[in-house]
Parts: C-alpha cells; structure tokens; sequence
DNA sequence: GATTTATGAATGAAGG
DNA sequence: CCTTCATTCATAAATC
C-alpha cells in the first residue's frame, strides 16, 4: 500500500519527530485549500488490521495466562502442563513409523527463567558444583543435564557478549543516513513493518525509564476498548 | 503529539471496522474536486513507528506478566519475583518467539550476487575481517550488517552440504523406512513429542501457532473454540 | 489470499 | 573461552 511505498523512499531518512510533523502537515493540509478541518482516517484499514493482529496476539499471552495460572495451580508438579489444547501428540504414528524426536535439548519457560536470573546475578560460568545444584534445581521443571546447563552459560555468555560488541562500538550517528542495526536485527525493506530501530527503543526503556511513551500508553487502551 | 491531536478530531468515532471502511470513503473522496479516488497516507512512518513501539510496550508486559506469573506459580524454591531483570528481547517472547514484527533482512540482487560469487570463490566461513571487508562492500548495495553476512555464509554452506547430500544417495539404501529428510521435511514439528514437557509449557506456541490469531480482537473469548 | 517453499536468524551442542 | 555446525523457527518470497 501506498505507506510501504513511501517507507521505500524513506530508507535512509531518521526517524526523528521533526519529520512526523512535517508529515503530518502534509496530510492535514492534502486536497482542497480551504482551510476547513475535515475527518480523514487515521490509519489505513491494512494498518489498522496489523494492529489487530498484534493486539490480538498479547490478547492470547494474556489468556493463556489464566490457562496456565489454572494448570500450574492445579497440578503444579506435573510433568506436562496442557495449555489448552496444545498439539501434544503421544508418541507415534499411525504406521508405527520411526518418529524423530527433537534431539536436543530446549529449555522450558521457567527454566529459562531461572537461568536467566542467575545469569544476571553476574557470576561467570557457575562451578561444576554450582553446575549440579542449578541442574538438580531445574530438573523439578524439566528434563535438563548438567551439560545442557554447562552449555547453556557458555552460550548465553558468549551471546551476551556479542550483543555488547554490537551494540557498544559505534556511537557515530552523525551524519548520512546512519542506519544504525541493532545487534541482529535488520530492517531494510520493511513491507509490512515499520524500522524496528536500535535498542534506544526497547520497550522495557520505554516502559520503565522513558516516561514520554510510558505516558503514551493509554492510547491503546482506548483501541481496546 | 500530532498524532493524537488527530486522535482527538476523532473522537465521536467508534474504533470499529466498520466505520474505518465508511471513514476509508470519505477520505478517498475530499480534496480536490476529482472523482477519482485518492489515497492519501494516513499515518507518517513516525506515527506507525511510535504505535509499533506501544504495541513493543505491551508485548513485554505481556511477556513480563507471563513471567511473573510463572515464578509467582512456581516460585517454591524462588527467593523472589524479579520483573525487571529479566532478559528478554523487546521483540520477542522469551521463547525467541517474535512478537511484533522485526523484519529480516533480504539481500538485494546485487548483493546476493557478490555473495555467490565469493561463496563460489571456494573459502569456507570468511573470518571476521573478511566480513568486515564484503559487508562494507556490500552496504554499497543495500542495508545490510556484518551479522547478516556472517549468517548468510552459515546458512548457504549449510544448504549447499544439504544439496549435495541429496543429490548424492549413492549407496542405496534399504528404503524402507528411512525417509531422509528431504529439504522440504523440516517443517514437520508438529512430531515433537519427547516425554519431555517442553513445548507444552511454552504458552507462546501456541499462541504464534494458532491460525485463528490474527483477526480478532476478542480478548478472552480467543481460544474458545 | 491461502498454502508452500526458501532462507534469515536463533541457539544448543561439539571441537579446539 | 572461541568457533563452527546442526537444527529449529519465523517469515519473505514464490506458487497456486
């Protein structure tokens, strides 16, 4: 539509706010001369139905909170939380054929969680005693080796430190269309999406450290309403 | 800001499709005196940019109430609710699991045509100096970022080992039951099953794999069916 | 425009 | 630790 084809023209410009206004003059001031206020959309139905879908999808996070709050509550220690009707197929065809088990290992929610909090506590690669115990903990959660635990800190260290590197080097926003890439995400030729810009913008600093969008908010409660 | 001064001229509408259509008409039809039907853009790409991030805001209080809610559920062994810590993308779910929409780079023509060609050059995985060097050549073309060219190589060799072994089966093989994965087979996850619990308590599988998501706003009333 | 395919990206694991 | 590879997932692109 015609916003993806001006996101085109747009590739090496800034998403500064001096824009939006300059923008925004140009929508309120289209078509006739008068000066007459009249009522245009304000987003586009194809914008307004990826609203929808995003909105729909939190929507669902949310629900399946309820749904998880009855499981975990319910049965806390049991193997396999059912959320809803989770594709949990049982083990086997129909043919009785070799299925492919997932062969490695993936952590569950919580078990990331927890990993991750002692990886925030700073301590480097847990000791190999260190290692057990994490291991022991998590294994209430999941099913999880001590190496799967050990590689998990190796990576998760490795992974942090690229994202460092990345993110750190360059603060030259000087001139010229600096397109600044957070650490792995690219834009580019956004069809669909706007720019998703550098980490200036994650959500968490908005939400906890920027007030400006944090006071930005309740527009979407008016959306949802 | 500008955006929700427009919000307020709008303030008698309903925020149904509806009327978005019926709004979409009139719009199309003020201005200049033409009959014909104009779009006008109805959002700057700031504007967008400034709801994609509130729609960000709420994806990680989604993500962070899910979370909260885990350790708040299973938390026996938990000193305490850490919010704010936790590692988690803006983007994505905990799980990697993309919320809103990043997009993913694509190479342009003449890009992926300079990759090939060195790809084809015979040297495996360039090092991080010869990334350095053919993005920069590259960016010539195109955004794009020393991760994405590293990537590229990954994925490329990958393909191409992945080629060669089938269009290499040689030693025939006792075809019962061995179905090679076939390039195209690697969609086949709904055959995780594993004794494990993972992926039925990853509540955002769900949600990203319910087809149903998407066009509705129903909040609760998302996963009765 | 729904479904399928190709591929960018994320990450667990192995090797050094 | 670092690099590399294998596997998986999400999605852009292609196809129907």
């Amino acid at each position: 539509m015609e916003w993806e084809k001006q996101e085109q023209h747009h590739h090496h410009r800034h998403h500064h706010q001096q824009e939006e206004l300059e923008q925004n003059v140009n929508v309120g001031g289209n078509g006739n001369g008068n000066g007459g206020v009249f009522y245009v959309k304000v987003m586009t139905d194809a914008q307004v139905e990826i609203l929808r879908k995003q909105i729909s999808v939190y929507a669902t996070i949310c629900e399946q909170l309820v749904e998880m709050h009855k499981s975990l509550t319910s049965h806390q220690d049991l193997a396999g939380v059912r959320l809803g009707n989770l594709y949990c197929d049982p083990l086997m065809t129909s043919t009785g054929h070799k299925i492919s088990a997932r062969q490695r290992w993936t952590p569950t929610a919580v078990q990331l969680q927890i990993l991750e909090r002692i990886f925030d506590q700073g301590y480097g690669t847990p000791s190999k005693q260190k290692i057990k115990e994490i291991t022991s903990d998590l294994s209430q959660h999941g099913q999880i080796s001590e190496t799967n635990v050990y590689n998990w800190f190796q990576n998760r260290r490795a992974q942090s430190k690229r994202k460092q590197l990345i993110t750190t080097p360059n603060n030259a926003e000087s001139e010229v269309a600096t397109e600044v890439e957070s650490p792995k995400d690219q834009k580019t030729k956004s069809e669909n999406f706007l720019p998703q810009q550098n980490s200036a913008s994650r959500p968490e600093d908005l939400c906890f450290q920027n007030p400006e969008i944090g006071s930005r908010l309740h527009f979407l409660d008016q959306q949802t309403h």
